[in-house]
DNA sequence: CCGTATCCTTGATGATACTG
DNA sequence: CAGTATCATCAAGGATACGG
């Protein structure tokens, strides 16, 4: 039944002694942000619907991150049996637990965003130019 | 001068509609979160005391990370030309802004990760036993 | 429609050795 | 000490084709 034993980024060490290790690991693998971001922000929808929202996501990928998130507790799969079939997912309540914080970071990057990209201008000037001065 | 052209991991999409990606890319990348939780932690300090706190990280990586997070403008980075020579990293006010956030995301964690731990045994439960009843 | 099965590529990581 | 250079590895992700 498929060779989807996913492992965890912190697998191999027991605690580096960085308690959010987890839910980062939870939250904010590769693709799991705008799935979450679009079950919530577009409410209950199919798979080709959230399919043709994250572009270039292939049907592979997002399956395993949608089982994952369905394993995790944080998304809701509904099957229907018609023809053709329907599948609809959804966020659960312990998925939508979660918004405060994406709109804790939205805010963040609203208010600092410039920020680092000014930052990065100015690392990028100090270094690039072998012409000092 | 080292070919690290590192590249965003949204970097081939435009906008998947997400607004929080950028800022995800920012912080919750591999390792970041960890390195930023520990400047934060233990305040400012060396090469080593990162390496030997983040046990499991190679030099090369580190190194990379700390990169990145200075030309972010989420970390400063101090060198000190003695024998043998000292560098020292310390969060800075920028990359301190991101407290409250961490902080946010500890303390779901705390009220939430066990409802996860059971919804992973509830799933499991559910898709193991092919003995059914 | 909703996936699964294969094959393959690639980029991040680890290991190791070596400088200023 | 604080890295850099180089090579080897390896698993996540992409492409493609097919099935219930």
């Amino acid at each position: 039944m498929s060779s989807t034993t996913w492992q965890p980024r912190t697998g191999g060490d027991p605690e580096q002694a960085c308690p959010i290790a987890p839910v980062v690991d939870l939250v904010f693998s590769r693709w799991t942000t705008p799935i979450l971001w679009a079950l919530h922000e577009y409410g209950r929808q199919r798979f080709v619907e959230l399919e043709r929202r994250l572009v270039t996501i292939t049907p592979k990928v997002l399956t395993q991150r949608l089982r994952q998130l369905e394993r995790d507790g944080l998304v809701l799969r509904t099957y229907h049996a018609e023809v053709p079939p329907r599948v609809e997912y959804e966020i659960t309540e312990l998925g939508h637990s979660l918004a405060p914080i994406f709109a804790h970071l939205a805010q963040w990057s609203a208010g600092n965003l410039d920020r680092v990209e000014q930052a990065r201008e100015d690392y990028d000037a100090r270094q690039r130019p072998p012409r000092g001065r």
